[in-house]
DNA sequence: CTGTAATTCAAACGTTTGTTTAAATCCGAT
DNA sequence: ATCGGATTTAAACAAACGTTTGAATTACAG
């Protein structure tokens, strides 16, 4: 552990091409081509590729959850609180994250696509990791909207994550789409205008 | 072309393993392993995998794609329309459509996984294929809202295509999902439930 | 029945994949 | 300086992949 400089490239290197190549898409050879690195290291460090994987989500899951955790708590043990704080304490953060650099820019278009992963393996890996964190939001966004059932908020909720989702993803996909595509993806709105969105959604008869 | 039993079990195969799996996760080997067909079939009928990937989408979304289109053109050809009928137009036949059989529902999860679709030549083969729709699609929502600008509605458009695509997604692996998950899926809300959560979405200040 | 085209089949092709091995190298403590 | 654990390296592994081949089989028109 004296060295972390092998371990760190290579987790940067498959942070970028996971999320723009997807899993199964992106090869160790390529990952540790693009590091400088020798192949083998990405089993001495990592045990194996479901290994790295796992790493390249916690590494930043880890903060970003924690975030959103406390204040989503910090509203629970408040005084009250409407449908509108509880979202903007779970895609403030994470949107705000975006912003703070292009590593974490490629992290968030990788939750995106874990959340329709097709291998099963790191589909349940990612679902541990957020599960805590779905059912706390759907606890409050019941709490927040009494006069809703809990399965309609549960469908609502998903779409607002399906909403964010496709947000997190062309806004990470955004410069390499335009050059390829004909469509030109408009610059980015602000986050307002995403939670304005999920706010409406989620509240209503 | 005298005997389309081969070629069809290979479509019907390849959709249900695509959307459960992935393109790059499931074989060729797979698919006419579970067809009952010789591996060579493949080539033989759709001359590479691509191809077949290709004529699984094209199958279903041409009949699919001429309904929606006709309903939006004859909504722009009529007197007046909203933003929620434009959406209706859009989104109803999807849903009936995934009502109407299990490969229908299959090939919905499909589109689901093809929004993000990693791999840049099937990417741009959907992409391709949907296109005149959405610009169609974007068209109609700004003419029905000229209060709001093109851009905003674009991104809008793409959380309701967001939300939508989790919709399908989730239908889709509704059944393998709970059995697998400690989390269960509630039953699935009426398409109601949806479009009320895109056009709130959509429209509003 | 015969001959021709369409279709199926088993087998192999060359690549690429994740993974393993064992030797070589590095680095800090004695 | 030297030892020992940590790290890196080149090479090879078996397995799986998409694809190709050429012969065998089927289907159908003359």
């Amino acid at each position: 552990m004296s060295c972390p400089h092998t371990r760190q490239k290579i987790l940067d290197c498959a942070e970028k091409l996971f999320a723009r190549h997807g899993f199964h898409g992106t090869s160790l050879r390529r990952i540790t081509a693009d590091a400088g690195v020798n192949l083998a290291a990405v089993h001495y460090h990592f045990g194996s590729k479901d290994g790295l994987v796992e790493e390249v989500f916690k590494r930043r899951m880890g903060p970003l959850n924690e975030e959103r955790m406390s204040r989503l708590e910090a509203l629970r043990s408040g005084p009250g609180f409407d449908a509108e704080q509880v979202l903007r304490s779970f895609v403030e953060p994470t949107l705000r994250f975006a912003e703070q650099g292009e590593g974490n820019r490629d992290f968030l278009a990788l939750i995106g696509r874990a959340l329709i992963e097709p291998d099963e393996q790191i589909r349940r890996m990612f679902f541990d990791l957020v599960a805590p964190l779905f059912h706390l939001l759907l606890d409050l966004v019941c709490e927040a909207l009494p006069h809703l059932s809990r399965d309609l908020l549960f469908w609502r909720l998903h779409f607002a994550l399906g909403a964010m989702g496709r947000y997190l993803f062309l806004a990470g996909q955004r410069s390499s789409m335009n050059e390829a595509m004909g469509t030109v993806i408009p610059d980015l709105p602000a986050g307002d205008c995403l939670i304005g969105f999920i706010v409406r959604g989620l509240e209503g008869p």
